[in-house]
DNA sequence: AACACGTGGAC
DNA sequence: TGTCCAAGTGT
């Protein structure tokens, strides 16, 4: 099994940026928060332009908040860029400016899970982790378990059975990418591509003949009308400003008063809006210092 | 544990 | 055309 999909990793790798020779432990921790929720495709760009204005993260920190959120663009999740921000003050002061190596030291920066963590520790630093990804996990589902689609969070189990399938430490990273790819190219979650499948002889799902998922239905999130899309409207108009935005003109992006001032609420609460004087607001020009504080 | 959190491409 | 989904995290 390591073989086969090694051997077909060797060959269909796509040539990304952030997995190029010369990559930094900086360049691959800012892929893996762009690629969180969002296709490579969408990343690559962003990711090139972003490395060139801050190719370290002292640069990135002494900038504004609101310059990386600007420079998300249209990502989506922005609170991702005002993690990202603070993660590299973060490692300024924390660790003298170096991306640290370690798990521990790497999921207690703002932004970083239990996956992003592993990711870094082993595609940055050559280390043996478990990376279990939406990728990662659906491979594991279909190839041991025999089921479509994994659980709806990660469980004990999935990690069980990814510690056991990971090889030692000088090819565990390798491995790890290699079956992202894998999920990421082949093994879809719409339409995979069983027969080019490098692991389509020993696929318990296919086995099974490919039985659809049988558990409670996996419900889409829903969009038109939320406060997600107002918030996204508003971010937009933010995000294209040159300087504050008066807020009658943030007015005009959504109808409904009591969502739109809602919206607008919680991305203050979330530091990713400052209010000015004079009824206007901007993206932020200071760190907050208590935003996102438990309640 | 369930939910909030953006955006756009594919089918 | 609307649904589904993309290298998750924090609460």
């Amino acid at each position: 099994m390591h073989d086969a999909v090694l051997t077909w990793y060797s060959t269909h790798a796509r040539d990304l940026p952030w997995r190029s020779a010369d990559r930094t432990p900086w360049g691959v921790l800012v892929s893996e928060i762009m690629l969180q929720q969002t296709p490579v495709a969408r990343v690559e760009p962003v990711w090139r332009a972003w490395i060139e204005r801050w190719p370290e993260p002292a640069s990135l920190a002494a900038d504004e908040p609101g310059e990386a959120i600007r420079a998300w663009g249209r990502l989506g999740y922005p609170r991702r860029a005002l993690r990202l921000h603070a993660a590299a003050g973060a490692i300024v002061e924390r660790h003298d400016g170096r991306v640290p190596s370690s798990y521990d030291a790497l999921i207690a920066l703002p932004g970083i899970g239990e996956y992003t963590a592993a990711a870094v520790a082993s595609f940055a630093f050559g280390q043996r982790h478990t990376v279990l990804d939406t990728n990662v996990r659906r491979v594991l589902a279909r190839v041991v378990d025999g089921r479509q689609y994994p659980p709806a969070s990660t469980t004990a189990a999935e990690r069980r059975a990814a510690l056991d399938l990971l090889p030692e430490a000088a090819i565990a990273p390798t491995w790890s990418v290699a079956v992202m790819e894998l999920g990421a190219l082949v093994c879809t979650a719409r339409s995979p591509r069983c027969e080019e499948c490098p692991l389509r002889a020993t696929c318990a799902w296919r086995h099974a003949g490919s039985p659809p998922h049988d558990g409670p239905p996996r419900r889409a999130q829903a969009w038109a009308g939320t406060d997600r899309q107002v918030r996204g409207r508003l971010m937009a108009v933010l995000r294209e400003a040159e300087g504050p935005v008066p807020k009658a003109r943030l007015d005009e992006t959504w109808p409904d008063a009591v969502q739109r001032e809602r919206a607008l609420d919680g991305l203050v609460a979330d530091g990713l809006v400052e209010p000015v004087e004079g009824h206007r607001y901007r993206l932020p020009v200071t760190t907050p210092q208590h935003a996102e504080r438990a309640t």
